[in-house]
DNA sequence: CAATAAGTGGGCCTATTAACCCACACTAAA
DNA sequence: TTTAGTGTGGGTTAATAGGCCCACTTATTG
């Protein structure tokens, strides 16, 4: 696919996790922990710099506590639909 | 993570993506064409034998002119959340 | 009937995700 | 001062997703 496009949405959904721990005011090693992930790596999505898995995405609902689909729950202009 | 969670939300989530594309009347090729996909790894989501990524899940949205989160809107009794 | 489209199952190779670990600087609290 | 918690950046390795292709069977339709 477009990389462009692929790019904005891995952005928009790491603004979206970011939104979501922040006001949870839980730090990278502490969702990570809720996550059973590395905390490295949370900020690593959160920059948008891994196309995550919907394992991993499951993982980190479960972890903030929310549906899966609220991750996803991004402006979609940037997308032809 | 659980590996029995984690099937069940791609399982889930294939059903999902099952649903919407019959809804459409499309078949797995005319959906692989509008999605940029091969048609055979349609399949293989659908029975949730594949853990996407984003970057997939979105090219599937655009293909079916849905939002993406609309592809996670699956019931999650399954997740403690 | 013949041709077209669709469903199904299998396989292959490369890129990259998942899942780790480590080190360092900074801050706050004990 | 020391300790604990945090942000940040970098790295490694095994597993697997992405992106392909092919073959066969089963509708559908012209």
């Amino acid at each position: 696919m477009d990389s462009k496009v692929k790019k904005e949405a891995l952005v928009q959904f790491g603004r979206k996790l970011s939104g979501i721990r922040k006001a949870r005011k839980l730090s990278f090693r502490k969702l990570a922990t809720l996550c059973d992930l590395d905390y490295s790596d949370i900020k690593k999505f959160e920059k948008g710099e891994v196309n995550i898995t919907i394992s991993t995405l499951i993982e980190l609902s479960i972890g903030l506590g929310i549906h899966p689909k609220e991750l996803l729950n991004f402006n979609t202009d940037f997308l032809d639909i």
